[in-house]
DNA sequence: GCCGTTTTCGGCCCGACTGTTTTCAGTCG
């Protein structure tokens, strides 16, 4: 190969979605860009690195989606870093439309009329143009759309992007406390990418059954947040909230609810496979139903099961609807049985005031306790991090002596220990792959989890090297945020993941699913990919406070979305098979 | 551009809302 970086499948995936925007501006076939949509969403869900099938000769036209043409043109990517389809669209047309597209209103028929007839080439054209009265006149433009741009245009502006998991939840709270108590409202639910659980929401949906729109249309406009309503109908209100988060809420009749939350649900790649197989049964699928024929009353509409049942499926979790096999697997009987919060049984990576934790042991442990767990692990950072007040070996000495006193207390005060304390680290991988402790206090350590918080912008091959170093270590027992991303704040190292999932396989290491909402590292594609490579996965709250523990719930959506189940997951495991794992027996 | 036990050509998911129109195109999800 002549490129020495290997290009990751989220990498490919956005070059030909990139391709797919500038065709449509380029007023290509609608079917071709479609095509590359299609051939983006499977590349991103894919388990295995495209770079590495490519390396070893592997058939890209085996996966659905991608055919003759398109697995040319990635395996030129891979090869040579450039997709050639996209440089020849680049040179021809200005890539700054594609900011013009994210504009409300303004898609890709009227970016190409803009461009063409006003030599709009980005957004400061187009507020220019917009500003001079220049685009009022254009045909299929019009003053009510000239002013919607310029506000649009505002909105692009201040908006840095989509909104965490986290934060989503937050916001849609009080709003879908207030669709619930709304007139005449019977059923109510958060639907979109929000219920299937992924970790940032470009825009928020919510869906009613009510057999009166208006009072639920009317409550939602005038909430407490929302700065601007930018559509209202009979089914269907629009609205924007002052962080420039969009809501959109659907009503429909409680006989229709079930086929509404699937449709709205989504995602979009699932809905079209639903409605594929509706089509292959002879019958239409929409938001109000499964139709035979011409039939005005559905088969099936009321609940999502009901719905699936007629297509001849179970019930499909919210968080498989990407269309990642998900209908093949429900159709061969194959769904797999996923992990559920229920099943977790302790947390094994949590900070207390030893290092930069706002809650002491006690209170961690009590809130561990709280939350039903069998057992928990402290790890606070090691002496690298110094604005932590990491722990070198002297300070861990010291804890430790606070630690036997903090068990002694527990076991008198409750008669029991609930929840065993194990007694870890997160240990700094150092910028050569050695680890921030000296060998034989890693040993003592029950749990050790490893983690680089330093040395970011390491080439590729070295950012590997150093971490499978970290990861030959023998008392190495869990890869921390395997990425270090950030999400919408910074991405993630530069590393050869397979290369990582391969050695942690190797040496017995678990990857961590990192559930804080900021993080979500490893993500659900990546799970899915350290799963096939044979590792077994740990999901930590990575908690700084006792309300951090409730993270959980994040990373176990996550875990969701990548399929798995108990066996997967270190620690919805019993103690004994914990311990048996970590290598160590009890002290 | 992809896909195929009705196939290598001719299909490719469905509906609401808005604004510009006077029957509909474009956008959005």
């Amino acid at each position: 190969m002549s490129s020495s970086r290997r290009i990751g499948n989220a990498e490919i995936a956005e070059r030909l979605e990139r391709s797919a925007d500038l065709l449509e501006i380029d007023g290509a076939n609608a079917f071709r860009v479609r095509a590359y949509r299609n051939a983006a969403e499977a590349v991103a869900a894919h388990a295995e690195s495209f770079s590495a099938m490519v390396e070893r000769g592997a058939d890209l036209t085996e996966l659905k989606g991608i055919g003759k043409d398109l697995a040319a043109g990635i395996t030129a990517l891979v090869r040579d870093g450039a997709l050639p389809a996209l440089e020849e669209l680049s040179a021809r047309v200005p890539l700054g439309l594609l900011d013009v597209v994210q504009v409300q209103g303004v898609g890709p028929k009227r970016a190409h009329t803009l461009w063409q007839q006003r030599d709009v080439t980005g957004l400061d054209d187009l507020e220019r143009v917009a500003r001079a009265g220049r685009v009022a006149d254009l045909p299929g433009f019009g003053e009510k759309t000239q002013a919607k741009i310029l506000s649009g245009i505002e909105a692009v502006r201040r908006r840095d992007g989509r909104v965490r998991l986290g934060d989503a939840e937050v916001l849609v709270r009080p709003l879908l406390a207030l669709v619930e108590g709304a007139a005449g409202v019977k059923r109510a639910a958060v639907a979109g990418s929000l219920r299937r659980g992924r970790e940032t929401i470009g825009d928020v949906d919510l869906l009613a059954a009510a057999q009166d729109p208006a009072p639920v249309m009317a409550a939602l406009r005038a909430a407490d947040g929302v700065r601007e309503v930018l559509g209202s109908g009979d089914t269907k209100t629009s609205v924007l909230l002052t962080g420039g988060l969009q809501v959109d809420l659907r009503v429909v009749p409680e006989a229709a609810y079930g086929a509404a939350l699937v449709y709205f649900t989504g995602s979009k790649a699932h809905n079209v496979a639903l409605r594929q197989r509706a089509i292959e049964r002879g019958l239409k699928l929409s938001e109000y139903g499964l139709f035979a024929g011409d039939d005005e009353e559905p088969i099936a509409a009321r609940d999502e099961r009901d719905v699936y049942a007629a297509l001849e499926l179970p019930w499909i979790a919210p968080e498989l609807r990407e269309d990642r096999g998900e209908v093949e697997a429900a159709d061969a009987g194959r769904l797999p049985e996923l992990l559920t919060l229920d099943d977790i049984r302790g947390d094994l990576h949590w900070h207390t005031t030893w290092s930069d934790g706002a809650d002491d042991v006690e209170t961690m442990l009590e809130a561990c306790a709280a939350r039903g767990y069998e057992y928990a692990a402290i790890t606070d950072h090691s002496q690298a991090l110094r604005m932590t007040g990491g722990l070198d070996a002297a300070k861990l000495a010291r804890q430790w002596e606070a630690l036997d006193i903090v068990e002694r207390e527990r076991e008198r005060e409750r008669g029991e220990a609930a929840p065993t304390l194990l007694r870890g680290l997160e240990v700094d991988i150092l910028k050569d792959g050695r680890l921030d402790l000296d060998d034989d206090w890693l040993e003592r350590l029950d749990i050790v989890v490893a983690s680089v918080h330093s040395f970011f912008d390491l080439a590729q091959a070295d950012q590997t090297e150093r971490i499978v170093r970290a990861l030959g270590h023998p008392s190495v027992n869990v890869l921390a945020h395997p990425t270090g991303r950030l999400l919408g704040r910074r991405d993630g190292i530069d590393v050869d993941l397979d290369a990582i999932f391969a050695a942690a396989a190797e040496h017995g290491v678990a990857i961590e699913c990192n559930a804080s909402p900021y993080r979500l590292d490893a993500s659900d594609v990546h799970l899915m990919r350290a799963v096939r490579a044979g590792c077994t996965i740990v999901i930590d709250s990575d908690a700084h406070a006792a309300a951090g523990l409730d993270d959980m719930r994040f990373g176990v959506l996550t875990a969701r979305r990548a399929w798995l189940g108990v066996d997967q997951v270190l620690n919805a495991w019993p103690l004994e098979r914990v311990r048996a794992f970590l290598g160590r027996s009890g002290r």
